[in-house]
Formats: structure tokens, sequence, C-alpha cells
DNA sequence: ATAATAGTTGCGAAATATATAAACTATGAA
DNA sequence: TTCATAGTTTATATATTTCGCAACTATTAT
């Protein structure tokens, strides 16, 4: 059925969706945004317990939203496809405006005092 | 502190991942794509009840993902920003591609026989 | 082989999200 | 006022997420 496929689309943008709905993995993001890095090297930066950094790092491997690559006792990460990034960007933008919004919304209601 | 309005980004862009983080909201959004509709209308294509509908409703307007107009008996919700729409679009794009690549792989299995 | 370092995985508890059903509110018509 | 329609809210049960802790695996050095 041609229903089914789009189901799955939905289910999938869903996950897609989820695996970013979390503000330490937005920060895992947006550290990797600049090229890769180790998982120590994420550790310091974030000061989370590794097995917790583990487990977010986990969720974005198996939604494949970063590849790793192994160097000896180090694992890198990065992000699999920039357009991620973009979307990331796009949302904070939109984030931005609402909050100007909110401002000038305040601004309106101090002058109509 | 400039870290603690970093650290409320993060938290809010999780919490806008959040709302777009299910099926249904998803598909709720792809129907507003191209104009507001009823909730009735929402409920007819989706063809849920009209409380779980109405609560899914309810978490995209509380991030301000949407908006609604009252006309007599029925509230129509829109599209707050297209850019949120845009986003959307980029992250079903990543979808494609990942689906590309895993028939590419498949491919590549296929032929390495 | 042993130890050290870098990561991952499994498990249980607490917090969140989701669906359903029932009760409630708001608007308009008779 | 009473009723019907459109929508929201509340309560509750279930499922999912998240975290901390302990145990485990993989690689390198001694």
């Amino acid at each position: 059925m041609d229903t089914n496929i789009e189901e799955k689309m939905f289910q999938m943008h869903a996950e897609v969706c989820k695996s970013m709905a979390n503000p330490t993995r937005l920060k895992i993001m947006n550290l990797l945004r600049d090229g890769e890095k180790s998982v120590e090297e994420l550790k310091k930066r974030l000061g989370l317990p590794k097995a917790n950094l583990s487990q977010h790092l986990s969720v974005l491997r198996q939604r494949r939203i970063v590849f790793t690559r192994r160097a000896g006792l180090n694992i890198y990460y990065k992000v699999a496809n920039p357009k991620m990034i973009k979307a990331c960007d796009i949302l904070r933008q939109v984030l931005l405006e609402q909050l100007q919004e909110g401002e000038e919304l305040a601004r309106g209601i101090i002058k109509k005092r």
C-alpha cells in the first residue's frame, strides 16, 4: 500500500525528532558541528558521566545521525549529514523569532499602561 | 550569566523537537502545511478521537508552533512559522537520503556475492 | 598475562509521554 | 432556556525516557 509507506515515513521522521529532543544531545550535535570529536573530548566539554554520554551517543548512532570512527583507544564521532545541522539552525531561528515576538509583546503591554 | 541563556536555548530547542517528535503531530503539521484547518477537518482526515487530537493540538499550541482562530463553533489551526515546515522538509530529505544509502548498500551486498 | 585507558551495555528507579473515556466549556440555533 | 455541535480538560493506566551505578568489552602498553 502507498499509505503504509507514508505512515512509516512519519514514524521515522518522529524518531529522528526524538533523537534531537533532548538538550544534551543537542549540545553534542552543536559540539560536532565543526568537526569530529572523541567521546573523551565531549565528556570534558559537557561535564557528564561517560556512561550517560555514551547512552546519548548511542541514541544518535542508532538513528544514523552520527557516524563513528575508531582510532586506537578513541572513538571519534561526527555528524552524518550536514542537513541535520541546518535543520537545527532553522529551529534555533524560529526560537529567536519567538523570543523577539515575546519582547515586542511585552513592550506593547508596557506602553498600554 | 551567559552560559545560562545558552542552557535555556538548548532546553527550549529540545522542547520544540519534542513537540515534533510524534507521528500524529507531524501528520497534523503536514495537513496544516497548505493553510489553516478546523479541528473537525483534522479529525476527519486523521481518523482520531477528538480528545486525543485535541491533546496533540494542545502540545503544538503550548510551544507556539501553531496559532488558533475561532469562527463560530469552529476553531481553526494554522502553522505559526513557515520555517517550521522548512525544518520538517529538511529532516524528510535526510530520511530519504538515508533510505537511498540503504538501498545502495543493499545493492552492493548483492553484487558482491 | 596484567594493567590502564576509553567506551559501551544492562539494570532498576524516577520522570515524561500517550491513549482512552468521561466530564466540562463555548457558541449558536430553536 | 434548552439542545446540539465543536472543542478542551481531567483522570488514569500504560509505555517510553532518562539517569546513575555496576559490570562488561576493546585497544594499547608494560
